[in-house]
RNA sequence: GGUGGGGUGGCAGAGCGGUUGAAUGCGCCAGACUUGAAAUCUGGUUGUGGCAACAGUCACACGGGGGUUCGAAUCCCCCCCCCACCGCCA
């Protein structure tokens, strides 16, 4: 693996297919809401080209003249230390003749130089902005309303389209009320530590959080073949940038200023699993025939929740810090195959929910709710019966099919017979998010004494345990 | 935290001011030999970018950035990272 260097700027998109189609990156910048400036960047980019031009032209010229005047400078400054008088000055004098014929082209290179050097951070701060364009399928919207459902699915006990009460015979209590009667978690204490938006899981309640992880873990492990790995939450910024997180999503980050300290270099920490899995294999050249990488993490995530400030205040929907099961495939550059890895994801977490039984839906969401490095999202949705006035479905999932772009930022690569080296594509989605998904499960599972039945599938990792309460 | 040693092509590892984009080995690809395979032999095999895009051609890159020099993988400065030993420690 080569050493930690800085990703190539020229990596950041397809800068050659950008150039060849300006309209298709700008209409999908525009259905994104990005306010990046295409035009600039291509002008700026030409601009550079032709210096470059130019400039490596006049260093062609250099090296010719450096390999035929080199070794007479070399001679003429031996003859100079021996000869002296009016012979001395007269060689002297060739010597600064030979030296001044490439020191003419210097200064014109450095010319060039100094010109690219100034056009250079624009570029490359408008070439991070630039959004991977949305694929032509995904319906064009402003945002989260106009999200497209694909499908439901919901238990045979369980009827969304009624109330909570109409399937059960008695009115719902949220969360709130069932972990702070049953203490399962503690809100006071939690900000008494930490903050708003912090929490305490206590007995059952961490209990439960431990086998909705360690139960979506295994079953992508066992079942699905992922390879488990843990990962670092702590990463440099490059790793930010490169996962596509940043320079959008930095507000969202906790920033740890190492360098104010004196010491290192910045840290971010990381709100998914997703930077730790993906940043794997930044900066190398992969196998082909190693491919699909499928990694799974269970990681601790961090999120500022910047903007957020007054939206879902109360209950573990929104917070600091959550732990996650996450799963990323890295694949050959090959849009059906990148398609193919999307659905079988998102069957993967299907699996999951009607294992556990949760009513959910899934949600196509369109270019106005894709983040910048999203070709392609859908959402999945549980239902939580307290979410509204009588039950709504509330995100506990995200599937993202990103083709190449992710990975062109990385630097991940595969060697491929006809092509060269090729950036390769990458997806990832949720296995499961908690304490948000025990939203769903303590009010779908609550009974009319107050008591909540523990899932099926959940019980081997609670000790037998049948009901909390 | 202290002291010392390092970062070179897919990997290992030479080179330490000029013809070295880089020896050698491994790996990989093609060919020869073979019924086939292995072994052996021969040749090929870094990446990125510009221009042309069939072939090609030019430039840049030896952790990153800057400097010295006619010329730097080789010398100087800053940064990042790794390793060894000591100290501390979940």
């Amino acid at each position: 693996m080569p050493a930690f260097g800085f990703y190539h700027p020229a990596l950041m998109i397809d800068l050659k297919h950008l150039r060849d189609n300006p309209e298709h990156y700008k209409l999908g910048a525009a259905r994104k809401a990005s306010n990046v400036d295409i035009d600039r960047l291509l002008t700026l980019d030409a601009q550079k080209r032709q210096s470059m031009t130019e400039m490596e032209n006049l260093r062609a010229q250099q090296r010719v003249i450096e390999k035929e005047a080199g070794p007479q400078i070399g001679k003429l400054a031996g003859a100079i230390k021996k000869a002296d008088g009016a012979e001395k000055a007269k060689l002297e004098a060739e010597l600064e003749a030979l030296k001044a014929k490439p020191a003419a082209l210097k200064s014109q290179i450095q010319q060039h130089d100094e010109r690219l050097a100034a056009l250079e951070p624009e570029i490359n701060a408008l070439l991070l902005q630039v959004p991977l364009p949305p694929d032509a399928d995904v319906p064009v919207g402003k945002g989260s309303e106009d999200n497209v459902e694909i499908r439901r699915w919901a238990p045979s006990w369980f009827d969304p389209s009624k109330a909570f009460e109409a399937n059960k015979g008695f009115k719902a209590k949220s969360h709130i009320d069932l972990v702070s009667t049953l203490k399962l978690a503690d809100f006071e204490r939690g900000v008494k530590l930490g903050g708003t938006r912090h929490y305490l899981l206590t007995g059952d309640g961490m209990r439960l959080q431990q086998a909705v992880l360690r139960f979506a873990f295994d079953t992508m492990i066992e079942k699905h073949g992922f390879t488990p790995v843990y990962v670092p939450v702590i990463v440099r910024e490059e790793t930010m940038i490169g996962t596509g997180f940043f320079p959008q999503g930095r507000e969202q980050a906790y920033h740890i200023e190492e360098s104010k300290r004196g010491g290192g270099h910045d840290a971010f920490l990381t709100g998914t699993g997703e930077v730790g899995l993906m940043g794997i294999h930044m900066n190398e050249i992969l196998d082909e025939s190693s491919f699909p990488l499928k990694y799974c993490t269970v990681s601790t995530c961090f999120r500022r929740e910047a903007g957020a400030a007054g939206k879902d205040t109360a209950g573990l929907y929104r917070i600091h810090q959550f732990e996650k099961v996450e799963q990323v495939v890295i694949t050959r550059a090959d849009e059906a195959e990148s398609r193919d890895w999307h659905k079988k994801m998102i069957s993967y977490v299907e699996g999951l929910l009607q294992a556990l039984e949760l009513p959910y839906r899934l949600l196509q969401c369109c270019t106005g709710d894709l983040g910048p490095k999203n070709a392609d999202m859908v959402d999945i949705e549980c239902w939580m019966p307290s979410r509204g006035t009588g039950g709504e479905y509330g995100e506990t999932h995200s599937a993202s099919r990103l083709y190449d772009y992710q990975c062109r930022r990385l630097n991940i690569r595969y060697r491929s017979g006809d092509k060269g080296t090729v950036v390769c594509h990458s997806l990832n989605n949720t296995v499961a998010a908690s304490p948000r998904i025990l939203i769903p499960i303590l009010e779908m599972y609550q009974n009319i004494d107050g008591t909540v039945t523990v899932p099926k599938v959940l019980r081997p990792y609670m000790g037998g345990k049948e009901k909390i309460g």
